[in-house]
DNA sequence: CGCGGGTTTGAATGAGTTCAATCACGGTGG
DNA sequence: CCACCGTGATTGAACTCATTCAAACCCGCG
């Protein structure tokens, strides 16, 4: 919930009474193994998600195995605010690490946030990140070529993890395989392997651990026209 | 405006007077010839804008010229309204056909559906479909081939229109190029030609004057693996 | 030590691109 | 009325980027 706070804190001008309000809600504190489904296909929704730490990702998996990543979750999340009661999911959310959340139900929710317009704009905010996000993945994933969709997500995921933890870093943990970035950038397994190993004989990054490093921030950046604005973390002073 | 009506209507008990307050307010009406923008990137967001009549795209450039188009905006359309005011578009919308659109300024489309909670829920159920409609594309771009791409889209356009004119029909308008097609399904010109001379050979399809006429829906639907429920129009007894 | 998940490498294949030429068609001017 | 454009669609041939398949490798763990 702190990390979520950092997140939404951006858009307001923060005040712990704003969301404590939020952390006495009648909830749930669950966890997932990697790999187990959060949400599954044609459920109803009518909970809201908050990663409280771990990341997950939303997905739909095709009739012949193709698996497509919609977007990665990572602590501070929150979903599904949008849907509310009497939609049914058209994709799946699983654990892409060991994930613990909190599940509250969408009508508790929706009754919090509603009095307190602060709070409504912050999370109105965080929609529209949402959404920003989704339509670079398009592009992402529709024009640019597997050097330029690997090196952008990358400095995509930093960015966001560092809205998170409020400071910027030049290390990412990425701790799952890389089949799930195949999967999120439309490519197959080998050819990200690759392309990182490209990546890293130009310099761009270094791998160690269960991470990546970034070494040339401002090139690499140029390279695939990353351009952060649309994350909208304009209120974040990250440089 | 009718559109609109149409199109929201599928949402909420449809009662002409939630709709006459929406037409009274203060606007402008507006036209532009194919090819004009509508919206210019980095411009800021404080209008809301309803097509009226035509077809119109959302897209952003690369600095090289690639185009990816993220959605088709037909008539009954009606964006930005999540952006609201003090956001800067980091995409560009602009007119694939003449189009006639009314704008309206943000507050006062704000104002005028706050107050009724029917309308409200009705607009909230147009974003949740927006969104889905954004998620296809990912899924449509990353992980499927160019024949169920082409196939695909034009059997998600084919609902959508019918969504519109309350009708569901055989035969699709398309009066724009096929670059659009392309452009938006992040293929080439040639290879969209190609598959849908494919299409055409297979008997899916066929084409004749500016549309495609739908011969084997069924057949089609799951060649490409297409499923309208994501488009969110249970209301509908389209059959 | 040996197993297993995940990563890397190589070689062959394939889907889609690029470039260039041709075609089809509607509009325009002589 | 017809020749001439210009835009967009189609076709062919060469090429490229990414996939597939298969083998090797790496490393943490029982």
């Amino acid at each position: 919930m702190k990390r979520l706070m950092n997140r939404v804190g951006h858009y307001v001008d923060f005040k712990e009474d704003y969301f404590s309000s939020l952390l006495d809600l009648p909830h749930r504190i669950e966890t997932r193994r990697p790999g187990e489904e959060i949400v599954t296909v044609g459920q109803r929704i009518d909970f809201v998600f908050v990663i409280e730490s771990g990341w997950a990702i939303r997905y739909r998996i095709l009739d012949d195995g193709r698996r497509q990543i919609l977007n990665f979750m990572l602590p501070g999340a929150c979903f599904d605010m949008m849907s509310m009661a009497s939609a049914h999911s058209d994709h799946a959310v699983s654990a892409a690490t060991e994930v613990k959340l909190r599940r509250i139900k969408s009508v508790d929710f929706l009754k919090a946030i509603s009095g307190r317009s602060e709070l409504a704009t912050a999370f109105w905010w965080v929609a529209i990140q949402e959404e920003a996000i989704l339509r670079e993945q398009i592009i992402r994933v529709g024009r640019r070529s597997a050097k330029e969709r690997v090196a952008h997500l990358i400095l995509e995921l930093n960015r966001r993890v560092a809205a998170v933890e409020g400071e910027l870093k030049d290390f990412i943990d990425l701790p799952f395989p890389q089949a799930l970035f195949a999967d999120a950038l439309g490519l197959s397994v080998v050819h990200v392997s690759r392309t990182l190993t490209k990546l890293k004989a130009e310099g761009f990054i270094s791998t160690g651990g269960e991470g990546i490093k970034i070494l040339m921030r401002e090139e690499m950046a140029e390279m695939c026209d990353f351009d952060s604005r649309y994350l909208h973390l304009e209120r974040l002073k990250l440089g």
